[in-house]
DNA sequence: TTAACTATTTTGACTTTCAAAGTAAACGAA
DNA sequence: TTCGTTTACTTTGAAAGTCAAAATAGTTAA
């Protein structure tokens, strides 16, 4: 036996967050590659080029135009390596990290909005269902 | 109060949930938008361009184009309005609702995948999450 | 009948993307 | 050490996806 129900309901969910997504986005004026690198970039500090192209799931050279574009805009900036001279650490400047807190708190406020109808223990267990899914990707 | 945990923990599942859909849809030598379009017409039959463009958030101009390659790759059907003869239908053809089986297959053993360790008690608390969060947006 | 509106297609420009080739540095085995 | 291989990044050329605006064709309502 197998839960049709639940697959569609994920995958609703995930549409609207899609959706939501690009909105928001788009409304700021941004671009949705660029906040994606802002947001990972921001999530886990400075990284290598590599190392962000493969969380971006692109190619390095994609990324070195994406990273040019943002570098322009001041939304972050390349650093030398220290113990490899063939990468280049990437992290957000003083803009892109307020960029970044911008974009954290609209993720904020949707996932209040989400929730603001489940109670505190409800709230709870659907924070420990996310975490466990996420284990099994 | 507010909950950083909860927000981070959703975007990251939804993170995953993008990189696993490029990553399927990639693998099965098909397109991001072309496989969103028969995600649609699968779920929801025949509908005219204007209603597919807005469901998938792009412009008609931009449908149009994709609609004529999927013609092409024999995926889906343009079909005479009945009433509206600026309208036309859309619709999957054998080989696209073959194609949106196979794909709504791949979500659904998602779907089992990241709930196998869920009771079923769970597993129907988690789609009651799902579904009343599904209505906030 | 005609003006206003709607649905779709076409066009031109821009962005994002990849694959492949190029450059520079690190690594490792002889 | 040195030279072939691997790794990190950039550059380049081509393709896909996108939009805004113009064009086409059909509908609606006064």
């Amino acid at each position: 036996m197998s839960n049709d129900l639940l697959s569609h309901t994920i995958v609703e969910f995930y549409e609207k967050l899609s959706s939501w997504e690009m909105a928001v986005v788009k409304d700021a004026g941004h671009s949705l590659p660029q906040i994606h690198a802002v947001e990972i970039l921001g999530g886990n500090g400075d990284m290598r080029m590599k190392e962000l192209a493969e969380k971006m799931g692109i190619t390095t050279g994609t990324l070195t135009v994406q990273i040019d574009k943002m570098e322009q805009a001041g939304l972050v900036a390349r650093k030398a390596h220290q113990h490899d001279r063939r990468s280049i650490l990437v992290g957000l400047t003083e803009q892109g990290q307020a960029v970044y807190r911008e974009h954290d708190q609209l993720h904020h406020g949707l996932s209040d909005q989400l929730t603001a109808k489940f109670s505190d223990s409800e709230r709870e267990l659907l924070l420990s269902f996310f975490q466990r899914m996420n284990q099994e990707f």
